[in-house]
RNA sequence: GUGGUUGUGGUGAAGUUGGUUAACACUCUGGAUUGUGGCUCCAGCAUUCGCGGGUUCGAGUCCCGUCAAUCACCCCA
């Protein structure tokens, strides 16, 4: 045997075997929710132009750090999608989308994202995200709804530990006069902050709030609230929403210092995580609302709402907590051939595939013993026994594996016995 | 990007201060049983220890590099 060449790129894996019984599971879980909420697939390219993941005020880290980036053979500049919602923001504004007169429309993306991440626990550089967006529309009933949604998949897949962190940064003035406030009361305390929120402090305030080297300081502590500065109408949309939470008995918690990374979100974001663990690391799904963001793709003044799941993180949780329970491969008839019947077996198989049976032979003229045991490890309910003395009468041994009680019968019939057996 | 740990057959793994045939268990294949399985017994399955180089009479064991995994940070659109 020549020795193995290849292996994975770091970052990436294979799913394969069991596992794929539970993507697939997931994906059905997914595809009869959306149904249900009414939101439609969208499927965009994998890579875009650079420009269409690079907003105005992303940290450098991100853009030039974290992504696939590349020139193709024209000098185009691409990247690999880093994350859905800039994708299907760009084609709900390229389609005028718009145009519907439902608004909002509900799109949901489901597929693979690249980030040049060094990997961790459940994070991949190519990883699997599923994510919906409601753009043109702007409601707290809305925020409302896509939280449901996620809720009601995390809760399909047997994950019934999760909790809704949640926060409003308010509209844009309200979120300029916290931005003002807080900027005024960390300047003194500046010098005895790290790095990162010295940085931060320049870039976006509000980012500071994230960061766990400065959590215990006593200018963090009595750090002015996001809450605070909300405006009538910021406050009385954040009420509705949390009112909407209760009204759905979804459990929730306001956590002032949930800001998410990025700088488009406005009022309502939030973060799903389980309840048992310390909010690291464990995000199951996470969005917000954003005002500006289509119109930054030329879309005009329309809002949005949306949310970004990790289907690697949720797939984790539920083998964790045994929620989603697989049921175990099994088929109806194993065909042990024996002897030289020529295609004889094949015949047999393809005539019970053709009527709905599920049904595998073997291919390497093995044993009788090593056929039987196949047909044990695929809990076949069925066997059928072709040797030649069956195949020069056109007939077939079938035996009943529970009852083990076996018959000769012949072609034409094998079918009728099978169904009558396995049914 | 930083630091730690790890890498032996299909799987789980043992491998003592470097010493010649890489333990054991499961699985698998064949046979006992030449056409009736699940039990039992017997036999077989790693020219080689992630990959590359070095030290040595001798390397799975030591050294360097590299790839990958994993944990804790950083980050997480």
């Amino acid at each position: 045997m020549a020795e193995m060449k290849f292996q994975l790129p770091r970052g990436t894996q294979d799913i394969y075997g069991e596992d794929v019984s539970l993507w697939q599971k997931m994906e059905e879980i997914i595809y009869r929710q959306c149904e249900l909420y009414g939101y439609k697939e969208i499927r965009t390219p994998i890579f875009e132009h650079t420009e269409v993941f690079v907003g105005e005020n992303d940290s450098s880290d991100m853009v030039n750090k974290e992504m696939y980036t590349f020139k193709d053979k024209s000098q185009r500049d691409l990247s690999l999608r880093p994350e859905g919602t800039k994708g299907a923001i760009r084609a709900f504004v390229e389609h005028k989308m718009y145009g519907n007169a439902d608004m909002p429309v509900k799109l949901f993306y489901m597929g693979p994202m690249f980030r040049y991440d060094r990997p961790g626990k459940g994070r991949y550089r190519q990883f699997n995200q599923f994510g919906i967006e409601a753009i043109g529309a702007k409601s707290p009933l809305l925020d409302v709804e896509t939280i449901a949604l996620g809720y009601a998949i995390v809760k399909a897949m047997g994950i019934d530990n999760v909790v809704i962190l949640i926060n409003s940064l308010g509209d844009d003035e309200s979120r300029a006069n916290y931005t003002k406030a807080l900027k005024s009361h960390f300047a003194p305390y500046l010098k005895e902050f790290c790095s990162d929120c010295q940085r931060r402090y320049q870039q976006n305030p509000l980012r500071m709030l994230d960061c766990k080297i400065d959590k215990g300081h006593q200018g963090f502590t009595s750090a002015p609230k996001c809450r605070d500065y909300l405006n009538e109408e910021s406050k009385a949309y954040f009420a509705t929403v949390l009112k909407g939470l209760d009204d759905l008995k979804i459990p929730y918690k306001v956590d002032d210092s949930l800001v998410r990374g990025l700088d488009y979100y406005t009022n309502t974001v939030y973060e799903a995580v389980p309840k048992d663990d310390d909010g690291q690391q464990a995000t199951v799904f996470a969005g917000g609302q954003y005002d500006g963001l289509v119109d930054t793709f030329g879309g005009g003044q329309l809002s949005g709402v949306g949310f970004g799941m990790g289907m690697e993180r949720m797939i984790a949780l539920a083998k964790e907590q045994k929620g989603l329970v697989v049921e175990e491969e099994k088929i109806d008839v194993y065909l042990i051939s024996l002897g030289n019947i020529s295609t004889y077996g094949a015949k047999i198989i393809e005539l019970l595939r053709s009527n709905g049976i599920k049904a595998e032979m073997d291919y390497q003229k093995r044993s009788l013993k090593a056929q039987f045991k196949s047909a044990d490890r695929y809990k076949a309910k069925v066997i059928i026994v072709a040797g030649e003395n069956e195949y020069d009468n056109n007939t077939v041994q079938i035996k009943d594996t529970v009852d083990k009680t076996q018959e000769n019968v012949r072609f034409e019939e094998i079918v009728d016995k099978v169904k009558s057996i396995i049914c």
